[in-house]
DNA sequence: CTGTAGACTGAGGTCGACG
DNA sequence: CCGTCGACCTCAGTCTACA
């Protein structure tokens, strides 16, 4: 569906230093899922990607541009 | 959880003279579910908020500001 | 026209393990 | 460190109906 949000995520996450464990610990979710989620293998709910986004230092709406 | 976005929702489908069954139906989602939506009773996923935001002609990152 | 309710299905999401 | 798999459970989202 939105592969660009995927490859975002895993940008910004590499470019931190951090590591799928360290992002999914600090977004409060499951290392599985942000797994899935970087692969375009599920949509996250709203929820979820405001977690993603906070872990990430990055408002909600500058995350899905 | 973004009572913000539930109002903006409802003030957009208004602004476009737009009734719950009209927009629920272009965005291809239940009218109740869109109800629920507008009271901030339930959170919809990316994909439904990404058909909501075309149904309404606004980007979505600019429906979530 | 909208809010709400009940009953239902499928997707979102967890946890743990492993190559 | 990451991708994936299986078992599991919660909730998003459906439809129908009604005040």
């Amino acid at each position: 569906m939105s592969a660009k949000l995927a490859q975002k995520i895993k940008r910004l996450r590499k470019e931190q230093n951090l590591t799928q464990i360290k992002l999914a610990k600090k977004a409060g979710i499951a290392q599985s899922f942000l797994s899935n989620i970087e692969n375009d293998l599920q949509s996250p709910s709203l929820k979820n990607l405001e977690k993603i986004s906070k872990a990430l230092d990055i408002s909600l709406p500058d995350l899905l541009k």
